[in-house]
DNA sequence: GTCTATAGGGCGATAGAC
DNA sequence: GTCTATCGCCCTATAGAC
């Protein structure tokens, strides 16, 4: 037996979650959560680059699953249709409609976070964007494009976590918010 | 002569901006934005929230003039025709290119600055869906049409300070790029 | 792991404007 | 007199440097 227990990483974002949930974030120091996962100050962010970063975790993942989408969408297929399938695709990741639920409640309640959650989601279109000209697709199309998928995926994302149904008759499940959401734009757009 | 001068806010953003170009967000601390408006550290955070804050002193008025925008558009109009004008009609606010050019060297050159204004933006997105909400438009359809106008903004926001045009041959005015993006946007959302 | 600079909030005192 | 902007000194937590 080591000095310490693995899986400290994993202990940091648990611990971050359940003190921002239970005493707000500004009144959760990183000391406190550094304590309840069992390591010391520094270890915490020698894991994270701050104290926001600890909710964030999985947005790597995330992102490479849609732009690995992206890449691999048929030629025949248009820009924006391409962002939102990809989106779409990489929402899979997404399962734990609770642990959703709670975190998405704990980012809305606080600036800072919400801050970096936006920076996420511009560094996903950026990416995406990225992703469309390496298939060819020019500017400002390929940001038009990335853009409104990511516009998409929130709305989507939104009524996901939003909706009311957790049983079996409405499953809600996110890749049918998303392709709603999606369906819903195209009607407003052709409409102008 | 008193013991202060006027302006105070008009100076430290002004101090505050040319900091930030000469050294970098990071290497300027406030203490050096106060010396420079000739006042204290203290005197910063009594008209800022925060280091970040004091670029985007401007916003509010931006926001106000849009909303009303919003307010005041014909009944006859599609919501997202009704958020992309509003944009337009708001960006007569942002005439000076070459700050708003300076202005967005900077904030491209840090991550928190781009943080803050994308804060700034989406607090603009959920204004105006709350001012199409206002209008009888429910949801998604609000926030979708909403976001799109941001998006809308952003991308001919970026066009307008990225061309190389100063000159009077093409004058390159916001309203006009604005007016490009929501073309492009119409055209891409046709060919799905 | 220790040491330190900076952000940013709290509070009371003070000096102007009105 | 009131109201508000400014100052100065306290403090703690973050986050980077060593």
């Amino acid at each position: 037996m080591g000095r310490w227990q693995p899986g400290a990483r994993g202990r940091l974002a648990r611990a971050a979650l359940e003190l921002y949930a239970e005493r707000g974030y500004e009144q959760t120091t990183v000391a406190d959560i550094a304590l309840r996962a069992g390591v010391t100050e520094r270890t915490f962010f020698r894991h994270f680059a701050d104290k926001r970063e600890v909710l964030f975790d999985g947005s790597t993942a995330l992102q490479a699953a849609i732009v690995g989408a992206v890449a691999s969408a048929p030629d025949s297929m248009p820009p924006i249709e391409i962002a939102s399938a990809a989106m779409i695709t990489g929402s899979a990741l997404l399962g734990d409609r609770d642990h959703a639920r709670r975190r998405a409640a704990v980012i809305a309640a606080n600036p800072s976070l919400r801050e970096r959650e936006l920076l996420k989601l511009a560094a996903l279109g950026a990416a995406v964007a990225a992703a469309l000209r390496e298939r060819g697709i020019g500017e400002p199309t390929a940001a038009l494009a990335a853009e409104t998928g990511v516009t998409v995926f929130k709305i989507g994302f939104e009524t996901w976590i939003a909706d009311h149904n957790s049983g079996r008759a409405a499953p809600g499940d996110l890749a049918g918010c998303i392709r709603r959401a999606a369906d819903r734009l195209k009607a407003l757009a052709a409409e102008i």
